[in-house]
DNA sequence: ACGCAACAAATCGTACATTGTTTGTCGAAG
DNA sequence: CTTCGACAAACAATGTACGATTTGTTGCGT
């Protein structure tokens, strides 16, 4: 059972995706989805009584719930006047993607240095799947894009980092999930993968750190040229 | 008032580092000072009727406070078994000095492009401060080591990675509190900045992000070292 | 020595009191 | 007639108290 099966995007391990008590979990997993999937608008007021009746509880299993979020950054409080949706826009976006430009290269280049039959043979296994599906069901394209990346970082020693890196790519799957990919875009997922898959088998690490570099940076530039334009749009 | 005036330690700016309600705030405070400055031990258990007697309040702004320790990671839940303190050990500062040499460069590159005059003017006045105190309180460094390089981030765009050089920054201030400096650390800490005000001053990005990369290195092999001789020392 | 049952302790959810903030109305001045 | 401000009532956040449920422990009987 080696094998990591599926292809479903799941945390590095180790990872506590857990809420905050036994029913405060799906009350903290719902909140933080409704704002990261746009349900709870930007800004929007976060009031106790509210959600704890729209989730049939109490209030203080949400009071602790926002509290998490708020350590967490999706949500923050101003003394005696309660809870705000933190706005997921274009700056922090950006500021996700460049930090993820800083820290996935060192991510991979250990990666590379570390890798082992299975590994490889499962990204192949995903660059398969993924150019099967060949963007035709976004969502799932994202779930093995995830995956694959995954597969990089899951082991890696640095904790703290592989955390960041997976906290970092749940709010981005949920963004990028409102846009379609480009023509461009597509073709360049699909090449820098297979250049990165061959980069990990003759192990040029810093080879392969570089091209996760660009490949980030890439996607950050994607999404925030649709994030723009539609807000344009919005405006306009 | 142009002046920053002082060299306390504070954070980069809105940056809230409030706690979670009027009275909580001290709460979250305390707590968590607790835990990074070590007086709660590794591990220990987090008892919420304790902490509130301790702390002369009821449960409820202590729980609240154990969730927002948690989402920012200093504390670990299971449930119905209530939290603990997250260790901090050698790998978990480790892996933040491994943060801080892939972030903290590319900070500083931005900050060479936007430094004005009274931003070196800050530097050398702080520069100033830290030779003449010479390691004498090593409290004082602490604090002007941090004021120093507070000064170049404290601006950045990226409000994000300014937020979490600034998160680890606190803990590693409390970590580092702990060892005294070796001579060869001292000499090293005072060559760097001044090195890196001159490349400030010739705006040579580049190279002053190179010279942050080695001088958080540096920093963190010099605490992980002491880390390592005093639990050895513990051991045997 | 092992299992089981009663007990102790702490978490988790509910209900309530208090305090501070927001809102809407009324009235007077311009 | 409109505008501004004081005041009051509704509203919501924060703190307190308590009961229910789960977990861990202790001691008894076999």
């Amino acid at each position: 059972m080696a094998e990591t099966s599926d292809f479903k995007a799941e945390p590095p391990e180790g990872i506590d995706a857990l809420g905050a008590s036994s029913e405060g979990a799906s009350l903290y997993e719902q909140i933080r989805e409704d704002i990261i999937e746009g349900r709870l608008a930007a800004n929007e007021r976060l009031v106790v009584t509210d959600l704890a009746r729209r989730h049939g509880t109490s209030t203080n299993p949400v009071r602790e719930a926002l509290q998490l979020l708020r350590g967490e950054g999706f949500v923050t409080f101003i003394p005696n006047r309660g809870a705000r949706v933190r706005p997921i826009d274009q700056d922090f976006v950006r500021d996700i993607y460049e930090i993820g430009v800083l820290i996935e290269p060192a991510l991979t280049r250990w990666f590379v240095g570390m890798a082992t039959e299975e590994d490889i043979a499962e990204l192949e296994r995903l660059q398969g799947l993924i150019e099967e599906n060949n963007f035709a069901d976004p969502l799932r394209h994202s779930e093995l894009d995830t995956a694959f990346h995954t597969v990089m970082y899951q082991r890696h020693y640095n904790r703290h980092a592989a955390e960041l890196w997976w906290k970092h790519r749940e709010v981005l799957r949920a963004v990028s999930r409102r846009f379609n990919f480009t023509l461009a875009r597509r073709a360049a997922i699909i090449r820098e993968h297979r250049e990165l898959i061959a980069l990990v088998k003759s192990g040029e690490a810093d080879k392969a750190a570089e091209l996760i570099a660009r490949h980030v940076e890439g996607s950050g530039r994607h999404v925030l040229e649709h994030m723009r334009a539609r807000s344009a749009a919005r405006a306009g």
